[in-house]
DNA sequence: CCTCCGCGTTGATTGCGGTCAAGGTCGGGA
DNA sequence: TCCCGACCTTGACCGCAATCAACGCGGAGG
């Protein structure tokens, strides 16, 4: 993938400068490919390097020592991995590619060196952390208080509202490579509890999922269901500018 | 309180160099008091400004339409208030104070601009969130994989490990400003299941909580409990300057 | 002093979601 | 082609935690 393509998807998430692009160009130091299922980081690896995905999901995941995994968030095309390498020794965390996946392995530096040195990716690096944050906050607030009904579309509007930021347009049916494993795992509910949520889902009209494919029957009634608000995904810099044009949905 | 004392109170967290003194002395523009109970920020508000905790207890919470509410999380002495402000243009979230605190508000500045004029701000600004996110997604962990149990043990661990990285000393009797409510919005469950749950912890001798005052009664069986590491809160410079000495504990 | 209110406590009942068990479907490889 | 494994689906049963309903208790304030 071009370097240009890159820096568009970094565009539908923050505010993007030339100092970006130059650093970007000057501080990649290789491109490399992941077969689906291959771990990037595991658990307790020595932190290397900052990545930057290009393509595909990577999957950020504790195993616990009782065989649950909980997936933490994930990292789509356009998204940084590894912020904490610089703050940490050592990885709490399994990253894993869930799709093929496209990488990009930035040279690593300090904070400060990078503040002086690459103010462009500095800034960019903050405008990732901050979202990231954003939404593991309202992964807690799912958790913590929504069922699993709830949890689900919400996080189906969320991966939806995402994707179109990356693809910058409506989409109606939605490939995604996560199974009802992957789907619990985010959740925290059961394998066999996703079944009926998605089954819950299809019943009231909302959205259905099928061989790795969402099918959005009525994104505002899953939106409701939900109690989505779609106002954490965009920096207020960005909310004129990214808002899709509505008409071209369903 | 003095300006030493809290940047004391920030080096307990992360590397605190003299730019940061400098930037803090130039840019606080005033101490304020909170009482107990009152909304510094309400979800809906406009940001005004970066706050940094210098006393008490600051909650972070989300009310939902149906009357529930999940605190996503706390800051406490030495940490950074509304990071969000660089990127959204009004909060998510409610901030209240649990106790009495003091807080002081920063002069509000562009990130870009930040990393010009005052570095030594932004890098602490990026330190604070950075762990701000680490412990987010270990509460993501724990709502999302572990029961009851284990994530109140999970929490008191992680409370007793922030106070003592502010208080530089151990503790066997906590203060705490918590009610049962308020647990119970911290881990997702129910004020009556949250007394369950203490008393759990008491059969089992590992702690107990009356009067608001937690009393550690094995903390090694506490964090056996919740399956607590505490890696995650201290950054790798500081981890061997940070561990306390074991000895003047139980 | 007594009342009120916030908070803590207990027991009974209910239900969401977990667990267990079994079978179905589909695609890839020998 | 057949087999195998990964994933999905269904139904029966179980249990953790929610909900409901009282009651206790202690501190603030009239």
């Amino acid at each position: 993938m071009s370097t240009a393509s890159l820096i568009g998807k970094l565009g539908g998430l923050f505010p993007v400068g030339p100092q970006l692009r130059a650093d970007l160009t000057e501080l990649v130091r290789e491109r490399f490919d992941l077969d689906a299922g291959q771990t990037l980081i595991a658990a307790g690896d020595r932190f290397a390097s900052i990545f930057l995905v290009e393509q595909g999901w990577i999957l950020r995941a504790r195993h616990l020592v009782n065989g649950g995994r909980q997936i933490v968030n994930f990292a789509l095309a356009g998204e940084f991995l590894c912020f904490d390498t610089l703050m940490f020794e050592r990885s709490h965390f399994d990253r894993v590619a869930k799709t093929g996946a496209v990488v990009s392995r930035l040279q690593t530096e300090s904070f400060r060196g990078m503040m002086a040195r690459h103010p462009g990716l500095a800034e960019a690096l903050v405008w990732a952390n901050a979202r990231e944050e954003a939404l593991l906050a309202e992964r807690v607030v799912s958790l913590g208080r929504r069922d699993a009904t709830e949890r689900l579309a919400h996080v189906l509007c969320e991966i939806v509202a995402r994707l179109e930021l990356i693809e910058r347009q409506r989409v109606e049916i939605v490939s995604l490579p996560l199974t009802q494993e992957d789907f619990a795992d985010i959740l925290g509910i059961s394998v066999i509890h996703v079944l009926r949520t998605f089954k819950r889902l299809a019943e009231v009209g909302a959205a259905e999922y099928r061989a790795r494919k969402l099918l959005l029957l009525d994104l505002s009634k899953l939106r409701r269901v939900a109690g989505f608000d779609d106002e954490y995904l965009y920096f207020s810099q960005r909310r004129d500018a990214l808002r899709l044009q509505p008409g071209h949905s369903a």
